[in-house]
DNA sequence: AGTTTCGGCGCC
DNA sequence: AAAGGGCGCCGAAACT
């Protein structure tokens, strides 16, 4: 069962295939077959298929009716592989690696295209080069060696595995969807906006509450203009910086309360309204298009309808099929778990160790059982907080966890410096561009950006104007950014052995995975199953953390819950 | 007229 | 009281 085989797709709507050995290169003559889906399926014995792009193979299998087990993403290897020895922004296609071994020109790679409502366009990535099974398996051969390279090798193998296994379980929540009711979600509309007017306007409550602000300030104002609404202010002798909801807040002003109502409907309005309905929501399903590994640290993103971004209200759309449940499980303070796991701080591991509430026992150790303020400090150590309680709370945290403070500002400190900072597996994240420019600055030397090629160098159009402070505030910014991304990025590392190990359980089952959003996910399954996912979601949280930290006593509870509803998880 | 950036806010 | 990390999305404003 160790069989792994590469696979690509001919041009002519074949597809070629080879038996691959120990060190990945073909142990007998490459072969073509008419039927992609066939050639899957007349081999349940293949462990692993090697190819090019999940994407541009595995939607394909799914039509047909096949899974696979395992797979091996050359080009997401090739990425993460670039990363890890700091050759961020090389191109990373499989063509363009057979170039670099070959020693031939390098080809860009091709552009990105965005998602449109209602098609899996960017699916299919017609516009990808093909590369030959031949060439395809020196470029797999070659990366098989570069992992040996690696600081961790180990570590790195898992790593672009468990991507790979990501890229997997993503083609099949684009495939399955998530399920949602196109009635409910209306009738939450009507709801909140109220009755919708002929010509596509405003909706009667959001009209109301423009009138109202219109009323509280004496003059006619748009709420959903930011300059509108800081001059009505300015007349009305209040000196406001922005229109953020903050700043609005804490204003003594009778148009305050009806403006705050107006942002909060607007946004649903605009983002998640009738007309989001129309665009993403077909047969029952919304298919916003997750792309595994979409960020820099790991994390996934969606293309296409916002679908990491799904308003609390509007969950209440998200209904399972009749006789079904969604098996809602959230990991439970999954970033202080991982930075214990990583840090290795005695003191913070204990606490992790436990599965109990863990603000609650950091609180206990060393805020005098203020868990409000222990949360704020984690949370301000992994992001990077500057100023204000987030000090003060920090320099506490210090005192009792210095193991773990000092792992998060280690990496800060090499942000700033511009070395390489990796997650626990090994993804890298990118030095941050112009980081020998604001050397030269900090040395009181004004720098100009980079300039556009179109322009020939000869304009000052790219001169940034030199101020006192402004590089040093740069490196700080890349700091921070370091500093989490050892943490949210380690965490999605975790999280795709997570999936990967939840994939697996749940094969067997009727069960599929709808949906995940950094440390949450949903199983769609018929009612009888839900008992038996929510023990696989145990397993595979604890036996992710085994696969993805070693030997560590840090425990990853979920909170699970089996609901007919979304929106009754929590 | 078409494209890019900005402001604001949703989620974690 | 004041504001730190990662994203996507929308309309308006600011550009070419």
């Amino acid at each position: 069962m160790t069989d792994r085989w590469a696979l690509a797709p001919a041009e002519d709507g074949g597809v070629e295939i080879a038996p691959l050995g120990p060190d990945g290169l073909p142990t007998g003559p490459v072969r073509r077959e008419a039927d992609l889906g066939e050639a899957v399926r007349g081999r349940p014995e293949v462990a692993r298929w090697v190819w090019r792009s999940t994407a541009e193979v595995y939607p394909r299998l799914l039509a047909t009716g096949v899974r696979v087990e395992r797979c091996y993403d050359i080009e997401d290897a090739e990425t993460l592989l670039l990363g890890h020895e700091g050759r961020y922004g090389e191109p990373r296609s499989a063509a363009a690696a057979l170039a670099r071994l070959r020693g031939g020109p390098v080809p860009p790679d091709p552009p990105q295209r965005a998602a449109e409502p209602g098609s899996q366009s960017s699916l299919f990535e017609p516009q990808a080069v093909h590369v030959p099974l031949a060439d395809l398996v020196e470029v797999y051969a070659d990366q098989q060696r570069r992992h040996d390279r690696a600081a961790h090798p180990e570590r790195m193998r898992l790593l672009t595995a468990a991507e790979s296994a990501g890229m997997l379980v993503a083609a099949e929540m684009n495939r399955a969807g998530l399920p949602w009711s196109a009635e409910v979600h209306r009738r939450v509309l009507h709801e909140l906006l109220g009755e919708r007017y002929a010509g596509g306007g405003e909706p009667r409550r959001l009209a109301e509450l423009a009138d109202e602000v219109s009323a509280a300030f004496g003059r006619r104002v748009r709420p959903d203009l930011p300059a509108d609404v800081i001059k009505a202010f300015a007349q009305a002798g209040i000196k406001i910086r922005s229109t953020r909801r903050w700043e609005i807040e804490s204003l003594d002003h009778p148009a305050v309360k009806p403006l705050v109502e107006y942002k909060k409907l607007y946004r649903i309005w605009v983002a998640h309204g009738w007309s989001w309905l129309q665009d993403w929501v077909r047969e029952g399903r919304f298919r916003p298009e997750f792309l595994a590994g979409g960020t820099v640290t790991g994390r996934w993103v969606t293309n296409g309808g916002g679908g990491l971004q799904i308003p609390k209200v509007i969950r209440r759309a998200v209904v399972a099929d009749p006789g079904w449940r969604l098996v809602v499980a959230d990991a439970d303070q999954m970033e202080p778990r991982v930075l214990a796991a990583i840090s290795r701080d005695p003191g913070l591991m204990e606490v992790a160790g436990r599965e109990s509430d863990l603000y609650q026992s950091v609180s206990d150790r060393a805020f005098s059982g203020d868990r409000a303020q222990a949360k704020l400090a984690v949370l301000g150590a992994v992001y990077g907080q500057t100023s204000g309680d987030g000090l003060k709370n920090l320099a506490a945290l210090r005192r009792r966890f210095p193991k773990a403070v000092a792992y998060v500002d280690e990496a800060a400190r090499a942000g700033e410096e511009g070395r390489l900072v990796r997650t626990w597996l090994g993804r890298t994240c990118p030095p941050a561009a112009g980081a020998a420019d604001d050397a030269a600055e900090e040395a009181g030397i004004p720098v100009l950006e980079a300039e556009d090629e179109t322009t020939g160098g000869s304009g000052a159009q790219g001169a940034r104007e030199w101020v006192p402070g402004y590089a040093s505030s740069d490196a700080r910014a890349r700091g921070r950014f370091a500093r989490n991304f050892v943490v949210q990025g380690s965490a999605a590392d975790w999280a795709l052995l997570l999936l990967a190990a939840l994939r697996q359980a749940c094969s067997g089952m009727a069960a599929e995975l709808v949906f995940f959003q950094h440390d949450e996910v949903i199983v769609h399954c018929p009612e009888e199953e839900a008992e038996a996912v929510v023990t696989a979601i145990r397993e595979a949280a604890e036996l992710a953390g085994r696969l993805t930290f070693g030997q560590t006593p840090v425990r990853f509870p979920f909170t699970t819950a089996v609901v007919e509803c979304y929106a009754d998880a929590k």
